[in-house]
Parts: C-alpha cells; sequence; structure tokens
DNA sequence: GTATCATTGATGACGTGTCATCTATTTTAA
DNA sequence: TTAAAATAGATGACACGTCATCAATGATAC
C-alpha cells in the first residue's frame, strides 16, 4: 500500500476513533459531537446567523438549520429573528445551553490532555502543518481559520 | 486554541475534503465512497463474507450489509450463500464491478499522485507513525491493519 | 438427541452530511 | 418605484454511520 494511501486511511480512521471517544463522552449530557461544536462555537462567538455559524462549523458545509433546529427544541440555543434583517436568525445559547458549553470544554480539555500524554515528542507541528496543506483554501479549512483567528469569548 | 485541538478539527477538515474530493471523482461512475472502499476491499480479498468484509473496512465497523445490498442492487456484487455455512454470505465483485474497480484504482492513483506531490518533502513517516498511535488498537486501526497486512489479489 | 449458547446477517431507529429546490426578504438597478 | 437579482433559511431527498434488536443457523454441552 502507497504511503498515502496509508495516510488517507489513516486520517479516516483517526477521525472516525476520534468521533467515537467524544460521541462517548457527550453521550450523558445528551449531546452529539455535532451538537457539541455548535454548542462551542456559539460559546465562543454568540450570537450568530445560521450562515455565520455555518461558516465556523468545520462539521458540516452550508447552512445548519436543522442540526441547529434540535438544539433549540432540546431547549439549548435560542433563535429569534434578526431586528435588521429578517432573513436573518439570531442564534444564542440558553442557560442550560451555557452551562452544557462549559461541561463540554471539560470534557474535551481531558481528552486533549490524554492525547498530548500520549503524542508525548511525536512531531505534531509537522502534522499540523502537513495537514494545512490538504485543507487550506477549502470550505473546512477556511471554517478552522476563522475559528482560530475570531474573537474568542474568554 | 490548543495544538491538539487544531491537530482533531484538521483531521476532521482533511477527512472531510478529501471525501469530497473523491466525492465528485466517483460520481460518473455512479457510486460513492463508502461504496467504492467496498468495491476495492472485494478486488483485493474476494470473496468475502459481510463480516469478514466489514473487518477490511475502515469507513464503517459492524457488518455493512445495507452498504453492500445496494452494491449488489445496482450490479457491481454478487452474492450468494456460503455452501459450508448457511448463515454467512459469499461475496464476489461481478464483471462490472471488476470494471469498476479499475477505473476506482486509477482515480485514486491520480488523487494520490497529486497529494505526494503537495506534500514533497514533508516527513510523511513520522506523521503516519503518529496517527498510528492514535488508531491501534481499536476498530479502524485493526480493519487497517488487516488491508495492509492481508493477501492482495496482484 | 435436545437444550443452550454463539454467530451471521437483516432490519428499525436516529442523527448526520450533502445537494437541490423552494419561499421570504432585501438589495440593486433600470 | 418597481422589476430583477441576490441572500437567508427551510425542506425534501438520499446515503451514510451507529446502535439495538431479531430471526435463522450452527456449535457446544449435557
Amino acid at each position: 500500500m502507497r504511503q498515502i494511501e496509508e495516510m488517507r486511511y489513516l486520517v479516516l480512521a483517526a477521525q472516525r476513533e476520534g468521533s467515537r471517544m467524544f460521541t462517548d463522552m457527550l453521550q450523558p449530557m445528551g449531546i452529539t459531537t455535532s451538537q457539541s461544536e455548535v454548542i462551542r462555537v456559539l460559546f465562543d462567538f454568540e450570537p450568530l446567523s445560521l450562515i455565520e455559524l455555518g461558516d465556523l462549523l468545520i462539521c458540516e458545509t452550508g447552512s445548519p438549520s436543522r442540526l441547529v433546529n434540535r438544539l433549540v427544541k432540546d431547549g439549548f440555543v435560542t433563535m429569534e429573528k434578526s431586528k435588521e434583517d429578517s432573513r436573518k436568525v439570531k442564534l444564542s445559547l440558553s442557560y442550560k445551553g451555557r452551562v452544557t458549553a462549559k461541561k463540554i470544554i471539560e470534557v474535551e480539555e481531558a481528552v486533549y490532555d490524554s492525547i498530548s500524554a500520549k503524542l508525548k515528542g511525536a512531531p505534531v507541528k509537522s502534522l499540523i502543518a502537513l495537514l494545512w496543506k490538504q485543507v487550506q483554501g477549502k470550505p473546512a479549512g477556511n471554517a478552522l481559520e476563522r475559528r482560530i483567528s475570531g474573537k474568542s469569548r474568554k
């Protein structure tokens, strides 16, 4: 098997296993990994319209209206029409959403700590550089750039 | 943003963008990326039962019965009951499936070539090692191990 | 030989991801 | 100022991916 093919499947495998890991840890909070990304982004960037939110999500391209509708229905997110532009929608976290966001951050920190420990001494920086080459300028890469360079609530 | 968090989202982003890339290139052949992985694995390892196939797929855990049923319906794969154990099923590629497999290989080679060019000089080997640390011993990692060490048709 | 257990695969259910299409609203330009 | 174009979001359609459950078949133990 070619090196690059091995790399391709390793990226897929790592994504899947990472996702399963987060799925298990988020289950007690009643949310999925995609939902947690939305809550996490809103925690840092609220208020947002649907399209603004979509532009900050790596998990999904386009406008995440169904994803968000579920979170509204479950009480994590509030949605109101924008006053300036009634096509737009203004998304924010509810109190429940903010509480959940903090729990998500705890879970994430724990996972990141454990991965960091496992990768002690590994060339994480060059992997990051390599992966950036693959996603630069594409929708998911653009979203991540905005996430990194955007203002954070903290 | 923590390095490890950046890496997490880069892995997700790279997986998504790579998938979109293959989706576009496979569309003319009327198959999806998951379907192409099945055809590709069958090309190398046929005949297989559903569980054996599932143990060689990175894209999905468990038994890929619906994925395969669609490929049977579309004429890429043939399915018959095993003679020794009638619980089992014997999956093989049809002629159409073999022709498609060869087209898939061409597409993959082209993509791998273009990625290789972009990654000229990058320490791909150590990045492969890093990713292996994340998936070793887990379902997707085990599947990839079997794919690499397994007998190939060629 | 039969009762129990394990294995294989099918299926229902649920939440994504992605695309195309539709409606409502706002912007623009004639 | 009103007709055309652009934009925001909702929705239908389709194929995953994952889990739980079920029926059929085969293996094991007594």
